[in-house]
DNA sequence: CTACCGACGGTTTTT
DNA sequence: CCGTCGGTAG
């Protein structure tokens, strides 16, 4: 296949990139590049990927590495590649998270580790919670060896144990002599964690320091990596732990050509552990250029500039983003709608959006319910006057057996067995057909060069759709035919079958807790189902307006967006400010397409922490009324 | 058994 | 800031 010259490369499915995304795009040095809300992040990384695999530039057979934070990031990424990039080149575009880009490491090199650190086979993949941690940090301050370490021991904070204490603690070849009653009692926690007879119980950040070592004290298996992989792309990166950003600088520290792309600005999981200072010690350490993009390509430029407003109250050098997207709405853009009881609260808000989508035709989840947190009981809250409405909320963070409705929706299971109901639904459905063939080749294991096999494996199929579809024609929908039929569905799949064919359903309960939770939750979609097909459709969330926590909504956007409580009870932890909590106000704030509104009521209490939040709407001329 | 007090968690991802 | 949980006094 010929090669396209640096020159003549033009992007594929978008019409032009603004200036600095083409320098960027072109860059053969590591760059960070700083990209705010709406500015064509993924769409970037996707743009330069296809840029770096057709000129040759990543020569056959060296790969390009995307890692991502959240697996629909990693997938989302891939996805675009292989919409703009011939099969052949895409095959050579690799995207995982990080977790799994570590753990792949320890997985295949564990035996190369030095002995002291070497876990007992099999090992678990555990998640510290605060409890497991503060109960360990007791325990270690009674068992410290000298006095004076027992008040360090117990000073350290639960919340940073993992993330900061763990996560940047450097292991060594051989055992680590402790210097004072941090590193002692994490030392004590890996010592514990690796001696468990019958397997080793590791976490992540465990995970990630191992990966570091390995390479670290392996420079053989640290060639070969470099050797695989010519150019590493690293998404969000604002968001990098002390113990992903070592693994990183260990990894790729030689002549692999990073591109780092993320925002400061929307830096909001330091609490969670990452390195407040990723982005500035990237382009020291790695002598990365930095480019700012500057386009918006999701906002209309009145909402560009109350963004720029609170960007500037994060950044004071930060640099005011064109909007690209016209308005399309009349009236106020943002508002401050203020009440005094809960209920006049729901009740405003879902006459309003009720009326809203009357007259503009939007759909259900064009709107969007932001919340700091405790999603659930603003969805109790909501429910009844949106119900009243016509209008459905959908909670995206509801919890489903062991899982949450956000994470089933996202597993491959779901997609494969809401495919096959859609088949037995639906008039026509050629999405659903190819998942379902897909999925059946992968399941089945057929050789497509055996046709007596392709036969018979299609037949089964058909079969088992013919009976489904007169199953559900003749029942009415409620919950118990649903359960039952959702079980029938995945027993067709096969669970043994998922098991052995997909990566993440070969080892623990995974698979077990999808099928558990799908059930459970068509079960309560067809409950007062008009037909199937909606019943599908309430499944799936079609029709429904979404309602987030900020942290979730990250990456997302909507035309119009109602944040519901900007007040001190759901921003219990903000202080005046704090780079954290503006950064989460502005994540919030630049989610909206075309219009926000903010919403407070007096009866869920005071507004002295969040001042600070109203000082800026106000001088962004955010008006507030009593509707 | 109940009533009250103080401590603590909340916003999250990851195979 | 506010709800939940565990402990203890009554």
């Amino acid at each position: 296949m010929p090669r396209i010259p640096i020159d003549a490369w033009r992007p594929k499915g978008i019409e032009d990139l603004e200036e600095n995304a083409w320098r960027a795009l072109r860059a053969q040095e590591n760059i960070a590049v700083v990209a705010g809300p709406g500015a064509g992040k993924t769409e970037f990384l996707a743009q330069r990927a296809a840029f770096l695999l057709e000129t040759g530039l990543c020569p056959d057979p060296r790969l390009i590495l995307a890692i991502s934070f959240k697996r629909d990031a990693a997938t989302n990424l891939a996805d675009r590649v292989e919409r703009r990039c011939r099969p052949d080149l895409a095959r050579r575009f690799v995207s995982m998270t990080f977790d799994a880009f570590a753990k792949s490491l320890l997985d295949r090199f564990v035996a190369a580790l030095p002995v002291p650190w070497r876990p007992i086979l099999p090992y678990k993949v555990v998640f510290a919670s605060a409890r497991d941690i503060s109960g360990f940090i007791q325990q270690a301050t009674q068992a410290a060896p000298r006095g004076e370490w027992q008040g360090e021991i117990a000073a350290i904070p639960t919340g940073q144990f993992e993330s900061h204490g763990l996560g940047s603690l450097p292991l060594h070849d051989g055992l680590l002599e402790p210097t004072n009653g941090r590193q002692w009692a994490i030392l004590r926690w890996w010592r514990e964690s690796l001696e468990v007879p019958g397997g080793s119980r590791l976490t992540f950040v465990m995970i990630n320091r191992l990966a570091e070592l390995l390479l670290r004290t392996n420079p053989q298996i640290l060639r070969a990596l470099r050797a695989t992989y010519s150019h590493v792309f690293l998404d969000e990166f604002q968001d990098t732990t002390h113990a992903q950003y070592a693994l990183l600088r260990t990894a790729f520290g030689g002549d692999t050509v990073l591109t780092a792309v993320g925002d400061d600005k929307q830096r909001i999981m330091t609490w969670a552990g990452a390195r407040p200072d990723a982005f500035a010690r990237f382009q020291g350490d790695f002598g990365a250029e930095r480019i700012a993009l500057l386009c918006n390509y999701r906002s209309s430029p009145d909402l560009v500039r109350i963004q720029h407003v609170v960007a500037r109250a994060i950044e004071p050098e930060a640099a005011a983003a064109v909007s690209m997207a016209p308005r399309s709405v009349d009236g106020d853009v943002a508002q401050i709608w203020h009440f005094n009881r809960e209920a006049t609260e729901a009740e405003r808000i879902s006459a309003w959006i009720a009326q809203d989508r009357a007259l503009t035709r939007l759909g259900a989840r064009d709107y969007c319910i932001l919340v700091r947190q405790r999603a659930d009981k603003v969805e109790a809250l909501l429910e009844r006057a949106f119900a009243a409405q016509g209008l459905a909320l959908r909670n995206e963070s509801a919890v489903i057996g062991r899982t949450t409705l956000q994470d089933l929706l996202a597993e491959d299971l779901t997609e494969m067995a809401l495919a096959i109901l859609r088949l037995a639904t639906a008039e026509r459905a050629p999405a659903a057909w190819t998942t379902v063939a897909e999925a059946i080749t992968l399941l089945r294991a057929v050789d497509r060069q055996n046709e007596a096999a392709c036969r018979r494996v299609e037949c089964e199929r058909d079969a088992f759709l013919t009976t489904l579809r007169a199953r559900l024609a003749a029942e009415v929908p409620n919950g118990e035919t649903a359960g039952q039929v959702m079980q029938e569905v995945i027993a067709f799949l096969d669970p043994a079958a998922l098991a052995r064919s997909v990566p993440r359903y070969t080892t623990g309960e995974t698979l077990e807790i999808a099928g558990e939770a799908l059930s459970l939750h068509f079960a309560a979609s067809a409950e007062g189902a008009a037909d199937w097909s909606a019943a599908l459709d309430r499944c799936e969330g079609i029709e429904q307006i979404p309602l987030l926590t900020i942290h979730k909504s990250k990456g997302l956007e909507y035309h119009t967006v109602f944040f519901l409580g900007l007040d001190d009870s759901q921003w219990w932890s903000h202080t005046a400010a704090n780079p954290e909590g503006l950064a989460t106000f502005f994540v919030a704030l630049s989610r909206a397409k075309q219009r926000v509104f903010f919403t407070y009521c007096a009866a869920r209490g005071t507004r002295r922490k969040v001042d600070d939040l109203y000082t800026l709407l106000r001088q962004a001329g955010v008006q507030e009324t009593a509707p």
